[in-house]
DNA sequence: GTGTTTGCAAAGTGTTTGCAATTTA
DNA sequence: TAAATTGCAAACACTTTGCAAACAC
């Protein structure tokens, strides 16, 4: 079954109301056609390079951004000093394991949170991130 | 009531297994007299010279990292580029105010979660960490 | 004394920015 | 052609490291 890779990139180019540049075409395809997945800047970039499309470091990191503002990608912290963009932007958690920087998504509902005690005054809440931190022997 | 803050910092460094430098014993009392705390090293860094203690930075990173081997500190990532030392190490969770970098402890049984996927073949959970991430306005 | 710890300055990592050249609509 | 986008290189923030001097036991 054919998955219109060009259309689908081209539609969530739109939908973030972002011109379809060359560059950001070629990211969309490749965060976007397939399964989700969790990139870091340097993995897209040589991901990029490898598949013969040039694009500056700088590019790809303001592309992210564009992408995770524009609700296509959400930004998700789990190591200090590094930052992954997960391209499944629903409700979600992950696993994450720190020894080989592997990070595995788990369906929302696999999960059941409580009642979520009432944010500070004046506070709303934003989003839930819970990560299951594991290691691998 | 009085909470005898120098035998306490020395109890935590023989806990850890660190010498009781001036350094370590300096910091430990910053960090350990008093409530619990999230400290990033820039923070125990200024609060240490304000004391009057002189400590370079590189030594208060060398002893953040020697407290959280040692089990004494937590360290918790909530946002790329920056880590918190939490002095409460115990399972508990966390707010987290991403326009303030405030960080507030949430007790662990104010948030009952359910049954836990079983982690990739492998793999053994190593801890859980819930950040509900709000937004003051 | 002997091994540990410290502090400095330098190096490192991941990320952001300024700006001229290029591309898009 | 007017506005948006790109890429380079420099700047950045935070963190780690190498090594000689200072310190703890």
């Amino acid at each position: 079954m054919h998955m219109r890779p060009y259309a689908t990139a081209l539609d969530r180019l739109r939908e973030a109301g972002l011109r379809p540049t060359r560059q950001r075409v070629a990211l969309a395809r490749l965060l976007f056609d397939g399964a989700d997945r969790h990139v870091t800047a340097e993995q897209l970039h040589s991901e990029a390079e490898t598949a013969g499309v040039s694009v500056s470091l700088a590019t790809v990191y303001n592309t992210l951004h564009q992408f995770t503002d524009g609700g296509l990608l959400r930004e998700v912290v789990v190591e200090a000093g590094r930052s992954y963009f997960d391209t499944n932007t629903g409700g979600h958690h992950h696993f994450f394991d720190a020894g080989t920087g592997m990070l595995t998504d788990i369906p929302g509902d696999d999960i059941v949170i409580g009642d979520l005690p009432a944010p500070p005054p004046g506070a709303e809440i934003e989003r839930v991130d819970l990560v299951i931190r594991i290691r691998s022997r």
